[in-house]
DNA sequence: AAAATAGTGTCTTTCAGACAGTATTAA
DNA sequence: TTAATACTGTCTGAAAGACACTATTTT
C-alpha cells in the first residue's frame, strides 16, 4: 500500500525503516472517543450517537472519529491535538452550546479485533459538563442523545447484561465503565464534581453530583460541614439563592469554585468497606 | 499517499470514506514507550536507550518502537496488543531476564510536532520491576542502560533543567515525568509498591521502597503498623531472615504480597500540606 | 559494650460518621 | 401549621503522627 512512495535503497537502510519508519508497515488508524457526562433528571447521563452505517448499524456508539492530520477552523492550516480532536467531535455531535468544563485523557484501546474494518487504536477522553438541553433535532447531530448509563445495563466487567434495549457498538460498554470508574474514584480526591454545576452553586448542588454519579445517598450535614473545611474546595460568594428549595427550606448560600486541584482530607465514598481483592 | 489506493468514486461515497475511512487521510504512526522503573542502589532508576540515529542523535530516550500490526513469535502470525507491543520493547530493549511485575497504561502522547519525521501517536506504558541486573553489553540490549531518575534533573513541568548531561529525546522528559507522578500517587492507595521488592521481603524493604520514590524519610515505626493493619496488603510467610542487618539489628519477619488491589485505609504521602493549587 | 534495627505501647490530634437541634422557607 | 431543607453542635470511634521503649543482632 503505502510501500509505493519508499525508495527501500541498500539493506542498511531498509533494516533502518523496518525499526524506524512506519510506513514500511501497513497503517494503524487512529481516532478519538469521548465518554461526555453530565447530569440530567438526577440521573448520570452520557452522549450517545445511533450509528447509521455498518459495522453495527442501529447500535449505539460514543461520539467519535478519525484524528485529522490537518485541521483547518480559522483559515489557517495546521495539525490537530488528541485533545483538540475531543473537543472537535464533542461539537459535531452535541452542537457548540456544549462546552466541556473538563476535557481529559481516559486510555487508549488498540486491541487488534475491535473495528472489524482494519486496526484501529482509539484514544479516549473523558469530558463533563454541567445539564445541557438536548441535541439539536434536524441539525448534524440529530442522531445524538444523552442516556443515563443505568439504561445501558453495564457489568462490572464492562459488558452490557443481557436484554438490554441499546446496545453499544465496538468495545464502547468497555470504555465507558472505565470512564465511569475514573469518575466516580476522582470525585473523591479531585474537585471534579464542581465541572457538573454552574456557577454559582449551593453545597446541596454539589451533594447531588456526588450522590447521583456515586448512587448513594450521603448525609446531608456531614456533607456540608466537610466540604466547608476542605481548603481551596470551594469560595463563598456572599450570596444566596433568591428563594428556599420548591419545598421549603431557607435559602441556601452561593458558592463558586475554589482555586484547589486536589482535595485534602478526600471525600472518601462510603460503603466501600468490601475492597477489591 | 496513501489516496491512491482508493477510487473516490461518487460524491457521497468521498463523504463517506472522509467520515470512516482512515485512508482518505494521510497516516499517523503508533508507537509504544515503555517507562520502566526499578531501585537500585537506593535510588529510583529508569531505563533509556541511547539513540544512534537521528533525530535526536546521542540523545538518551525511553525503550519504545512501533506497534507492529503483525506479530510473529511461536510461528503463528496475528496482530499485537497495545500492551504487547510494550512488553515486546521492554524485552528487546532490556534483555529477556527483565520481567516487569507490573505493566500498565500511563497515557497517549500525540502533539503534532512531537517526532520530526511525521505525526506520530505514542502509547506510553509504566513498568516496574526488583533490582534488576545491567543490560548485557553486547547484546541487543547494548545501548540501554539503568540511569537514576535524579540524574536527568526534571522540573515540575516535565522539563529538563538547563545544564543537565543526558538529555532525553522528543517529549520523553514530559512523559517520564507523568509517569513519576503515577507512581508516587499509586503507592499511596495501591500495594504498588510490592512489585519493587521481591518476594519474600520485610516491611523495612517495603518501607524503602516508599522512602526511595517520595524522597523522603518515613518513620520505622509508624509504617510498620500501618501496613500490618491495612488488610491484604502484605501477608505473613510465618518465616524471618536468616541474619539481621548489616550493622546490627533483630531478624525480620518475611511477607509476601497479599491480595488486596486497593489500599483501605490509604498510606498517605506526608508533606503534602501545600496543595497544588 | 555500643550501635543499629525490628517491633510494640501510648498519647495527642484530626477527622469521619452518627445524631440531634435550630432557623428559615414553601405548601 | 406542617414538612422540607440549610446549617451547626456534639459525641464516638478510627486512624495518623510523635515519641518512648524493649528486644535482638552485629561490630
Amino acid at each position: 500500500v503505502a510501500d509505493a512512495v519508499i525508495d527501500p535503497g541498500d539493506e542498511r537502510e531498509r533494516e533502518l525503516l523496518a525499526g524506524y519508519d512506519p510506513r514500511a508497515f501497513p497503517p494503524i488508524a487512529v481516532t478519538v472517543d469521548v465518554v461526555a457526562l453530565t447530569i440530567r433528571d438526577a440521573e448520570l447521563q452520557v452522549l450517545l450517537v445511533r450509528r447509521g452505517e455498518p459495522p453495527y448499524a442501529g447500535w449505539w456508539a460514543l461520539p467519535g472519529g478519525f484524528v485529522r492530520p490537518q485541521r483547518q477552523g480559522d483559515g489557517t492550516t495546521r495539525e490537530e491535538d488528541l485533545a483538540e480532536a475531543a473537543a472537535r467531535e464533542l461539537t459535531e455531535e452535541a452542537g457548540p452550546r456544549l462546552r466541556a468544563a473538563h476535557l481529559e485523557q481516559l486510555g487508549t484501546y488498540g486491541t487488534p479485533g475491535r473495528d472489524p474494518r482494519m486496526r484501529v487504536v482509539s484514544v479516549a477522553y473523558l469530558a463533563f459538563s454541567p445539564e445541557m438541553p438536548d441535541p439539536t433535532p434536524g441539525s448534524d447531530a440529530a442522531d445524538a442523545q444523552w442516556v443515563p448509563v443505568t439504561a445501558l445495563g453495564l457489568s462490572e466487567a464492562g459488558q452490557q447484561k443481557p436484554g438490554t434495549s441499546r446496545k453499544l457498538a465496538f468495545d464502547h460498554a468497555r470504555i465507558l465503565a472505565d470512564g465511569l470508574d475514573r469518575v466516580r474514584s476522582k470525585l473523591e480526591y479531585t474537585p471534579l464534581a464542581t465541572a457538573f454545576v454552574t456557577e454559582p452553586f449551593t453545597i446541596s448542588e454539589l451533594r447531588e453530583v456526588y450522590e447521583t454519579v456515586w448512587g448513594e445517598k450521603l448525609h446531608a450535614g456531614n456533607f456540608h460541614r466537610k466540604v466547608l473545611s476542605v481548603p481551596g474546595f470551594v469560595e463563598s460568594t456572599g450570596e444566596t439563592t433568591q428563594a428556599g428549595g420548591p419545598r421549603g427550606g431557607p435559602r441556601a448560600r452561593l458558592y463558586r469554585r475554589g482555586d484547589a486541584r486536589l482535595l485534602h482530607p478526600a471525600l472518601l465514598r462510603p460503603g466501600q468497606e468490601e475492597e477489591v481483592r
